[in-house]
DNA sequence: GGTAGCGTGTCACCCAGTGCCAAGTTTCGC
DNA sequence: GCGAAACTTGGCACTGGGTGACACGCTACC
């Protein structure tokens, strides 16, 4: 935990609390009504060293993704290489639900603060293609030999859809109230995707 | 076209001036490099009458796609009520791909901007997301009596893949110089994804 | 031809985001 | 322990996007 020193405890420690300060305001007054002095403001803090830990508005509510992004390009190369993609994909896909659903209350008041802010859908929206960048690296990254230009093509189709079907089943969990296991949603989700192309689930 | 009146052709004549010269400064400096007062000064206009035309920097580059949005959900529901919503999904996706890919030149252009300006792919995104939502409307708009749930998600999910396979194809077609067709391209992608979800194209 | 209504420009403002420099803290070598 | 180097912070000033208010001028319509 505690990379031995101060300087870093106090840091992370403002980093929580600007995260925190911001989320609670969001969630009270709004993302467009709430402005960056006062998550400062909240937190002891100045407007400028707000900025020195988050690029901008929409970061401290989206977070560094970047974790989530190094987890999933090595979740999907640990597995073996002789796995089909859409089999890896999919694992990969319920790992990351289940990962979101493990933070419930706060995955919960996200999507609240989300669903009446266009901006900040656009920005998931922006993640969700960065993470399908990632997963299809990571796919060819594991294939062996140079893959057709075809088969990366068809990849990225397979994985942005597996993807949007994350991002629906997000939506459905959270219009259900939460209450549901959110990798069971995401799984079913999959299934239905798969079925209407004509396949049988299994 | 002239709506009769002097005003209404002054209105359209700078809304098209403004959109050239956004594209061609953007084209030429970049999307961020540009500012608002660079469009209006080189339009003999006001800043805060460019403001009165778009509502945002962002949408003098993507346009009103109201339009787009409606003729969709036409589309759709001028189909037969008794075909397959895939079917229809199907049409509809290749209707707008050859839609886009007759302004040729100016979509290259635009796909050259966004490439290299992300906060305008995020708005990209964001416009696909809402086509989505139209056209998921439009499918259970035209279906009979009220669709179960699971239906409507599966609609939301189906769609979703194709509309995600339509920007890759956008986005292939773009990174070849433009120019294959890019109805053939997109229906390619169509074909790829719904093959790899395990059924034989055709 | 005159007036009601619309489009436009000007001005003043708020807020996000950034570069710069001075002052305060922590760390580390001695 | 002490002092310098390294880092964090705050304050300031500035750019640029976006908006509200008001006054002026042109169009439309009677």
């Amino acid at each position: 935990m505690s990379d031995t020193g101060l300087r870093e405890r106090k840091k992370a420690k403002t980093r929580l609390a600007l995260e925190d300060a911001a989320l609670e305001l969001f969630a009270t007054k709004g993302f467009d009504a709430t402005t960056v002095d006062e998550i400062a403001a909240a937190c002891d803090v100045s407007r400028r060293t707000f900025f020195r830990y988050y690029a901008s508005k929409e970061e401290v509510f989206s977070g560094e993704h970047e974790d989530e992004e190094t987890a999933v390009f090595e979740f999907i190369s640990a597995r073996p290489a002789s796995e089909p993609a859409l089999t890896s994909l999919r694992a990969a896909v319920v790992a990351m639900a289940d990962d979101l659903g493990a933070d419930r209350e706060r995955l919960l008041a996200k999507m609240r603060i989300i669903q009446q802010t266009p901006s900040l859908e656009s920005t998931a929206l922006q993640h969700s293609s960065e993470m399908v960048d990632r997963i299809v690296e990571a796919l060819v990254a594991r294939s062996e030999g140079e893959p057709a230009p075809d088969d990366v093509f068809r990849m990225r189709l397979v994985t942005q859809a597996a993807i949007g079907a994350l991002r629906a089943a997000i939506e459905r969990w959270a219009a259900d109230g939460g209450t549901d296991d959110l990798g069971e949603v995401t799984t079913d989700a999959l299934d239905l995707l798969a079925a209407a192309f004509g396949r049988t689930p299994g």
